[in-house]
DNA sequence: AAGTTATTGCAACTCACTTGCAAGTGGGTT
DNA sequence: AACCCACTTGCAAGTGAGTTGCAATAACTT
């Protein structure tokens, strides 16, 4: 009855991870709600550090975000600091697409960045080069970036 | 007189070294000159690798490696699979001059965009975010893509 | 040539995951 | 409702990339 277009939605979740033909056990349950919630991307280890606190191993929540990342629920980036981060690929995290990010070089914050786009002329300087799948931003993010200094 | 531009060139590299206020050791200059010679970037450990055979230790490559990147004779970028790779700079840091540029995931080349730039709106987000340093495109090179896949 | 200080080699270490395996469990089947 | 078993989990140990401490060594300055 209820659509239940949530994606944070417990059941709606639940039916998420089964249909991609994994079982909805309550540590990956937990796992893609957390993802889900966030507005950014987390690590892993933020992840796993979240989870710990509801008894789930690290090694159990790695192996879920390997997994969600595999079935298509999460997506995996890497925003050249050597940590991968997952954010979820529909819901209201952002776009459905890949959208670009923004990565605080002092605090490693990471902004989505949902409505950024290049102006014509730069599309076709970038399309001249290759194909572009990712645009990232990198900079001081207004609670790092001291207006003194 | 002489431009001596060729950058692989010995005397220019241990000048370059120098200029840069290190020391040109022959383990340094060996790495400054093996990354020159390269036409693509090199990782870490392919270095490390090539020169222990000249009896150089991995640490002393890792450490050399990273000292010409904050000299600024090396560029450092991560292609999304957790393995910085190093090219030499021609000379612009990249940080001092900072336009955009495009790393191809496949090759690892990078290419300069002097004249990409955001739209006006796209600009007003990402400040809003923060004071974006660089921005960074990601995708398949011209020479990597493959029209038929 | 001597002195000072950057640099090196070695080994041990950290960090971010990954893997092996025995025990546990989700969920389709009976 | 109980059963079954492949999928999952927790734990611990392993891996791979890169870093660090420290004593020995060697560049560059004078």
């Amino acid at each position: 009855m209820s659509p239940a277009r949530l994606p944070d939605d417990l059941e709606s979740t639940q039916d998420k991870i089964r249909s991609v033909g994994l079982r909805a056990t309550p540590a990956r349950l937990a796992t893609l709600l957390l993802v889900q919630q966030r507005s950014s991307p987390m690590t892993h280890a933020e992840a796993a550090e979240a989870l710990a606190a509801k008894g789930i191993d690290k090694a159990t929540v790695f192996r879920n975000l390997n997994d969600l990342t595999d079935a298509g629920l999460l997506r995996r980036t890497e925003l050249g600091d050597h940590v991968w981060r997952f954010e979820a690929t529909d819901g209201h995290t952002g776009n459905e697409d890949n959208h670009p990010h923004f990565i605080c070089v002092d605090c490693g914050s990471v902004t989505c960045l949902n409505d950024l786009q290049l102006t014509a002329g730069s599309k076709r300087e970038s399309d001249g080069v290759g194909q572009v799948t990712e645009i990232l931003l990198r900079g001081h993010c207004n609670n790092c970036h001291e207006p003194s200094c």
